[in-house]
DNA sequence: GGGGGTGAGTTGGAAAACGCAACGGAGGTG
DNA sequence: CACCTCCGTTGCGTTTTCCAACTCACCCCC
């Protein structure tokens, strides 16, 4: 960290903190497809194994994944969302949207179908009003906030 | 990449290469608190000035962030979101959320105000029926989908 | 019992990314 | 003129990441 700096307080930050590796939204995105062992991730997204074992150590470390024993001798585990690696799909879901909508705009490598019967669009709303998020978010308050 | 990889197609995994780096999506943070200089974003993010020199080029590289030129001599530029970057505040929301629940129950950091008066409190539906996304998210298809 | 296969890591060394201080240069201020 | 700000860039040392190979321990089949 430069000295100079000053990092707002975040919690953007913080999370990012816990899950901005580059392979461990990948490794809970392979967990809510419900893979569940390892080599199983390591395949579908192409991280190296050593960097999987510690990613996902340190989402255990942090109540994102569960780790559970299906076989001693040698020791083996399957691997699970908690509930709130569970709630980090949402992440997920809003990473694939604006993928789907920039990156494959005529071909979404995956379509998720909802239970409403249509497939899925995320979308992203106050949850008081209903209406999108983005638009009219105005006056951040709070401790992490600036003047300028 | 391991060579018995098989990466599933993925648009969280397209989207992470284009911001999965620790400070990009911090940097786009800052644009969307209206930060536009560059001094000021490594004050607030804490990122060392040549890692966000070359995070700042990518984002512009792939159209999410937009230099506009305010002094000749010296060059001097400020930063804005494109439209696609605005897009990706909504990913923001939801790890600021999730970051809010979990990390900090009791007293989130920054508070967004929303248009309808209440605190912005993001919520991620299924645009065509309107109900939480994540609940009865199922049956992937597509390119990306694998049988096990 | 031997050979081949799988599953889940761990290890070691090379390659890449990162972090930081220091520098530059063009201007503004006292 | 001396000093300060702003925006990067350079050099260099440290930390991560990456990958292949290795290890265990089991399983199945012959």
């Amino acid at each position: 960290m430069p000295k100079d700096a000053d990092p707002r307080e975040c919690s953007v930050a913080d999370t990012l903190d816990l899950v901005g590796e580059r392979w461990s939204l990948l490794a809970i995105r392979e967990l809510s497809y419900g893979v569940r062992r390892f080599d199983q991730i390591v395949r579908n997204t192409g991280a190296s194994r050593d960097i999987l074992a510690s990613r996902l150590r340190k989402l255990e470390a942090n109540g994102i994944v569960r780790r559970e024993r299906y076989s001693d001798h040698p020791v083996r585990h399957e691997y699970y969302l908690t509930p709130a690696g569970l709630e980090l799909c949402d992440v997920l879901l809003v990473l694939m949207r604006w993928g789907d909508r920039h990156l494959h705009p005529d071909d979404p490598p995956v379509r998720w179908q909802h239970s409403c019967g249509d497939t899925l669009s995320p979308m992203v709303i106050c949850s008081h009003c209903g209406n999108e998020a983005r638009m009219g978010a105005h006056s951040p308050t709070g401790r992490g906030t600036r003047t300028p």
